[in-house]
DNA sequence: GCCGGCCATTTTGCATTCATTTTTTGTCAC
DNA sequence: GTGACAAAAAATGAATGCAAAATGGCCGGC
């Protein structure tokens, strides 16, 4: 058996996480979730060779619904379409990756902008109790838990945009970035992690100023330094630490 | 036939432009860009029903490539599929619009971030050049000629930004937006035009002096005035002029 | 005359089938 | 043993078929 994919038998790939109460009538878009989240979460190796027949195995299903999935993950980007030689997931070179981030950067910085206009001071007061708690995360040395605080942060500025269209394709970028975390085992320098808290700091004051310019540079320069941060991982992925007292 | 598409006879949609000199081998992919160039260009009206078996006959093909094709344009948010109801185009509210132009202003804004990073000399003489060519655009009152160049323009900014992502992100919302231009027949006021003429050239003068974070909130001030002159337009549509001596 | 339920037709969703193309395997010559 | 060629196997791309759902018309009732 040549295949990529860990092959225990039929269905593997589970029904949906259904974590945000999702729900989907048709099968093509119950598998569509399915699949993405599947391929997001790392669990097909880069630019691994992936049948349709196996797919359908493993869901359960007909290849027609399967391959209305499997285009609209290539128009997200997800996977590749090669011309009668299958799906393949897309392998993200170096540039790609920067270009993603750079995407992701102008996308925050236009939420801050979009922010300034219409957050209110509760939701401002929400982002700031986010950023106390990722800061006890950060004492604390949790890169798990301040992982997810700032992924909340950011979220959370995201929505304060109010621009369901932004969101969404928000979501979209941040999903392939994801896929390439997940199998990458990502993590932040230890350097890098003081730098991220007082660019946060920066981050928050100008939202509580509403300074809507400021605010739209120091959140590009803020996913910049990531950028920076997660290519140099990539390029020297010895020099990592993922938690440590 | 109570069918909203003129029923001129058998195949009406063509095959495709190929004005980028596009090739696409496989049939959903070919089909993928007529049927997309085709509702860009708003030859189906808002909210139209579409029936999948008369799209069909007008491009000589079966069911299974089109539903891929229809798939991936849902995606693309260009039309929304009801589970059972089959195909419609996506009716933008005005709020839609209003989204899709900060969305597209971010982005812009991002390239301009970018393209003073990148941009060469050259680059900046050849959208000196455009800028002037749309001057003269602009004195003899031509307002198709305007329009168009000035797109071009918006479109080098975006290819100087060196972003293939960001460049692909830019056609998708660039095109969803065309759609309501194409059906709404644009245009801007006359007040408004000279205004953004001068908008560009601040823009122009930027750019010059690389002034990254200046030029990214000129152009998105740029976009956020274009996105109020186009719901005015479309909020009392009489007080247009498309061409006046 | 207008409204609501019932049935025929149409349309969608998915499975299956057919036709090519690609990939693999097996064989033969060197 | 290695390489190339050819046939077999498998995979993809597209068409067709079938069941379920929706649409539209019709009739009866109020």
């Amino acid at each position: 058996m040549k295949s990529t994919i860990p092959d225990t038998g039929v269905p593997i790939i589970p029904p949906a996480g259904n974590g945000g109460d999702r729900q989907e009538a048709s099968l093509h878009g119950e598998i569509l979730l399915r699949l993405r989240d599947y391929v997001v979460e790392g669990n097909i190796p880069d630019g691994a060779r992936v049948p349709e027949r196996q797919l359908c195995e493993m869901l359960g299903i007909s290849r027609t619904p399967l391959r209305e999935a499997l285009k609209v993950l290539a128009a997200e980007g997800l996977i590749e379409l090669l011309p009668n030689r299958g799906a393949r997931v897309r392998q993200l070179s170096q540039r790609d990756l920067e270009e993603l981030f750079d995407v992701m950067a102008g996308l925050e910085s236009l939420a801050g902008r979009l922010a300034c206009e219409a957050i209110t001071d509760a939701e401002i007061a929400a982002i700031e109790q986010l950023h106390y708690e990722m800061y006890g995360h950060y004492l604390h040395r949790d890169m798990h838990g301040y992982f997810q605080t700032n992924q909340r942060i950011h979220e959370s500025i995201v929505a304060a945009a109010r621009n369901e269209t932004l969101k969404t394709a928000y979501a979209n970028f941040a999903g392939r970035i994801r896929r390439v975390r997940y199998s990458a085992n990502f993590a932040r320098k230890r350097q890098r992690w003081a730098e991220a808290m007082r660019e946060h700091e920066a981050i928050l004051d100008a939202l509580r100023r509403r300074a809507t310019s400021e605010l739209s540079d120091i959140l590009f320069q803020h996913l910049r330094n990531k950028r920076t941060a997660a290519i140099e991982h990539l390029t020297e992925p010895q020099e990592d630490s993922l938690a440590s007292p």
